[in-house]
RNA sequence: GGGCAUUUAGCUCAGUUGGUCCAGAGCGUUCGCCUCACACGCGAAAGGUCACAGGUUCGAACCCCGUAAUGCCCA
């Protein structure tokens, strides 16, 4: 039956329906096994492996940009690829509620309207988010389906869900019992935009023009020959307003007289003293460095050790307070002006210097950030990021590419606490609760603190902690919590540990370390399938892999990001390309942990490719038609017919390309072919397993357009008997493809297996590589034929003749084999070369140059072609051509001889590659030989 | 300042344990083609001291040392 392809590709219908197709049939959806209850250990009834994969939750206000692209594209596709190997592929889905970034999209909504959070209250204003959330939150979601992911969405998670909200809560809980959670009063990075603390993660180092100022302070009680003043050096001098002392390093001579002696600060009028701390670098500035443990955290330090005050002088907002003096109320910025402005009235401004230092900037709102002293909630990291290093360096979870386990072991080595509190209301609230008198008790919920408090006398109010955590100590809980952890859910049982995590690197600290930790911390609890305790390693890791992608940048290397506005509209993407053009040509792009530049013309190769299969299919089932109808005339075994109505071949094992279950293949074309499928099929899947996801693009682009289309089915024209294997082929070409292009080949698939359209092959069975059919020596006997088709379209080229005009053709071969070789593949020549006449021989006449045209064929042969007259020009131009023909070869055979008669190559270089040597010397005098002689016959 | 990368055709990138890869692909360029699937196509061509300078080796794009440029991470 004749299945009508449109004569180019239009995805948009495609993929519409077939997604809907495949959510019908619950292709998506990851079941837990059945297990067997006779089996004490509750192992499963049928072996079939989980493949996890827990998405990198992209941010509920975002949309999908070409980052996430990459990431979930490759995500479907080990997804897709582990479905049909026959494992229980899981995805699971969601969100996290980006505590800053969503706070601040809805409070700048709200000043359009005049309002700001504090106006509607902490209750109201949550609500409005959640109102917010519910509106647009699923924006992202279907984004991911255009893209064609397969999650499993009924498990969609969001971070602010009920059960995952508790899971925070209880996290928080534990680690405080454990004592690895504590308030503590620490100079921490303030963002003044988002008024809130940030972590050290979220902080980003520029380097940034700024001055280096010198002032003088004044020393008190100095006699006549001693120095009026100490001089020391800032890059921000309205901190001065806080200065509680002047550092010195112990060892230097010029300062060593002074070390306890008391100095004025000017402006504040305050006396503070000189001290001596190892910390202070004698080379810096002058070596005197002001002191202000409110505003600087190696000063902090320097404040703790000689036991200094700590004056704030600035508000939250980065405005000077009342401890700032007459400078209450500047800006940051203001004050600094007006510091430098007095400080050289009073003439104690010794120099201003440029220079260049490295700012902290917020990475979410970009301004600048205030290290600031302020009561917050850190987790102690060492006693986590232990084991976490380990199982890495032991190879319990393998990154790829392995370089980054440099970059993790340095920041798991030289690990910071972190500050997990943040001063929003949207996110998980920190469960602390505080007594009149200020002691804290940590609990589930407000009743349980109270008990705790009851317990300790304390019978007072309770004031719930106003801040909420970081968004970062939600996510780090995502590979479990998800499941339902803390609970022991049948989910997490089974499915944790996740299989595999693919992410930017850029996140490596942020989330994939501390998801690390995480699971370690906290699976213990939970058993394993048989009941069992989870106690090792290997069962804890929330993860084995980790596919660290590239980052994709626009075409001048720029990041893509909002505000440059640089980043193409993915959606308009796949509507003009298609979403399988879109994700091949990612895959493409995506060597290993290597930024790429990308362009969105570069979806016209992936464009083009579905194209080509779609009309490489179109071919195929044209002729299956033709070969159909003459099979019903020639009266074909019924078996052969039934499946050239195009059933499913059932005498093959599916997803295998044997070739035999119509006739056995028997030109060279054939074998050829079913070769170079079986060795497809095997690179791709090595490629796939080896997390070498663009050279499984490669192999598959290169063998289905390259050896397929290319020769394949220009053979199938003139062997008609051959088409039952191109059916084959294609169908298991379809098969390797799918995971990365699923909608076509999914439609493609139907087309020639006429299957009902509830059976998918998303569901079906991966290609299985036949070692067996690989075989070389076909392979280089078609590579030779080849090499003669070329040779031979070679000439017409140069002849500038029209494929529509036949040549008469002459093969001279060099021995009998080939001879046979090509004998034996006449039809292709006579075809691909457009022959009217060939004759294949041995070498024996030498034509004429004035007669004909003539290419080597490497060095085992010659064609020629007849002309029909040689003009002068024409001539010319043949010689030319030919005479640069012989530069090149000469030159490679005097290298070729110069290194035979290198006595150090010959008596060390293995004899094979010795023997190789001689064989290229012999080709390549030979063609030299016949070079010369075309030459001289062009008069 | 420390660490990790990168530098190959006009552009974007491949190049597997150093020996028919003295180098490939896509795009672009040039030439010829509507050759009974595909002009989103077919055929052919031009184009590269593999960043620079040394070393190891019979032999280096590939290994080692240094230099330069670029990018990222950390301080």
């Amino acid at each position: 039956m004749a299945t009508e392809l449109a004569k180019a590709y239009t995805p948009n219908a495609v993929e519409k329906e077939w997604y809907s197709r495949w959510e019908q049939n619950q292709l998506f959806d990851a079941n837990r096994a059945e297990l067997n209850p006779q089996d004490p250990t509750g192992r499963r009834a049928v072996d079939k492996q989980p493949f996890v994969v827990a998405i990198p939750p992209p941010n509920v206000t975002g949309i999908l940009h070409m980052g996430h692209a990459l990431n979930n594209t490759i995500q479907d596709t080990y997804i897709r690829y582990h479905r049909m190997l026959g494992h229980e592929a899981l995805w699971m889905p969601g969100t996290d509620h980006a505590g800053i970034a969503t706070q601040t999209k809805i409070e700048r909504e709200m000043r359009a309207e005049g309002l700001t959070r504090h106006d509607l209250g902490r209750e109201k204003f949550i609500d409005r988010v959640w109102e917010w959330r519910n509106k647009y939150g699923d924006i992202i979601i279907s984004q991911l389906r255009a893209l064609g992911c397969s999650c499993d969405w009924r498990r969609t998670r969001f971070t602010m869900d009920d059960a995952y909200y508790s899971a925070v809560i209880e996290c928080f809980v534990r680690l405080h019992e454990k004592g690895l959670i504590y308030r503590g009063k620490r100079i921490i990075n303030w963002s003044p935009l988002a008024q809130s603390a940030l972590s050290d993660e979220e902080v980003i180092h520029k380097v940034t023009e700024g001055k280096l100022y010198f002032f003088k302070y004044p020393i008190m009680g100095t006699s006549g020959n001693e120095p009026q003043y100490l001089t020391i050096a800032t890059t921000r001098p309205e901190t001065m307003l806080g200065d509680v002392a002047v550092a010195v390093n112990p060892d230097d001579d010029r300062y060593k007289s002074l070390v306890g002696r008391t100095l004025i600060l000017p402006l504040m009028n305050r006396e503070i003293p000189i001290i001596a701390d190892a910390y202070v670098d004698k080379e810096f500035g002058t070596g005197c460095v002001k002191i202000t443990p409110a505003h600087d955290p190696n000063d902090f330090e320097i404040g703790i050790r000689h036991n200094l005050p700590q004056i704030n002088v600035m508000d939250t907002h980065g405005v000077i307070n009342d401890l700032g003096g007459r400078f209450e109320g500047l800006d940051r910025f203001d004050a600094r002006k007006r510091v430098v402005e007095e400080m050289q009235l009073l003439g104690l401004v010794e120099k201003i210097e440029n220079y260049t230092h490295s700012v902290g900037y917020s990475e979410r709102g970009g301004e600048m950030v205030e290290p600031y002293l302020s009561d917050q909630w850190f987790v102690s990291m060492k006693p986590l990021a232990e084991p976490a290093l380990k199982v890495v360096e032991d190879g319990l979870i393998k990154f790829h590419p392995e370089r980054w386990v440099n970059t993790y072991r340095h920041w798991m080595t030289n690990i910071r606490d972190w500050c997990i509190s943040r001063q929003l209301w949207w996110g998980h609230r920190i469960p602390a609760w505080y007594t009149e008198s200020g002691e804290i008790f940590v609990g589930r919920n407000e009743a349980e603190a109270r008990a705790k408090a009851t317990a300790a006398g304390h019978t007072g109010p309770l004031v719930q902690d106003p801040d909420v955590v970081d968004t970062w100590f939600s996510s780090w809980l995502w590979p479990f919590a998800t499941f339902g952890w803390p609970e022991a859910t049948p989910d997490l049982i089974e499915f944790y540990p996740t299989s595999l995590l693919s992410t930017a690197p850029d996140i490596v600290f942020f989330w994939v370390a501390r998801m690390i930790m995480a699971g370690i911390e906290f699976m213990p609890t939970i058993p394993l399938i048989d009941g069992s305790p989870r106690t090792e390693m290997k069962d804890l890791i929330p993860f084995r892999d980790v596919y660290f992608h590239n980052i994709i940048r626009d075409k001048e290397g720029r990041k893509m990001s909002k505000s440059l506005g640089n980043s193409p509209d993915l959606l308009g993407l796949i509507d003009k390309y298609g979403t399988d053009a879109v994700r091949f040509t990612l895959l493409y792009l995506a060597p290993l942990g290597q930024d790429v530049r990308f362009g969105e013309e570069s979806c016209e190769q992936g464009r083009n490719f579905a194209n080509k299969l779609w009309n490489a299919t179109r071919f195929v089932l044209m002729k299956r038609d033709e070969y159909a109808a003459k099979a019903q005339t020639v009266e074909f075994e019924s078996e052969d017919t039934e499946l050239l109505n195009s059933q499913r071949p059932t005498t093959a094992k599916r997803g295998h390309i044997t070739g035999a279950q119509f006739n056995a293949p028997s030109t060279l074309a054939d074998k050829w072919i079913l070769s170079r499928a079986n060795r497809a099929a095997r690179d791709v899947r090595e490629a796939f397993d080896h997390y070498e996801i663009n050279e499984a693009t490669k192999v598959l682009y290169d063998f289905i357009w390259g050896d397929f289309c290319d020769w394949y089915l220009e053979i199938v024209k003139l062997q008609p008997d051959s088409t039952p294997l191109a059916v084959e082929i294609l169908e298991g070409i379809l098969r390797m493809l799918h995971p990365i292009m699923p909608f076509v080949t999914e439609e493609l698939w139907h087309a020639i297996t006429d299957q009902p359209v509830d059976v998918l092959l998303g569901r079906d069975d991966y290609i299985t590589p036949d070692a067996g059919k690989i075989d070389e020596a076909t392979e280089a006997d078609f590579a030779f034929v080849q090499k003669t088709v070329e040779a031979i379209r070679l000439v017409r080229s140069t002849l500038q003749l029209a494929p529509s005009k036949p040549a008469s053709i002459i093969i001279q071969l060099k021995n009998a084999t080939d001879q046979t070789l090509l004998d034996s593949a006449r039809a292709i020549l006579e075809r691909m070369g457009r022959a009217q006449s060939l004759i294949i021989e041995a070498e024996a006449t030498e034509y004429s140059s004035m007669e004909y045209a003539s290419e080597l064929i490497g060095g085992r042969g010659r064609v020629f072609i007849l002309l029909e007259k040689r003009s002068g020009e024409d001539q010319e131009k043949e010689r030319q051509r030919l005479a640069k023909e012989l530069e090149r070869v000469e030159s490679q055979c005097n290298a070729t001889r110069s290194k035979l008669s290198d006595e150090g190559f010959v008596s060390r270089a293995p004899a094979q590659v010795i023997q190789k040597e001689r064989e290229k010397l012999a080709n390549y005098e030979s063609q030299i030989e016949k070079l010369r002689l075309s030459l001289t016959q062009l008069t």
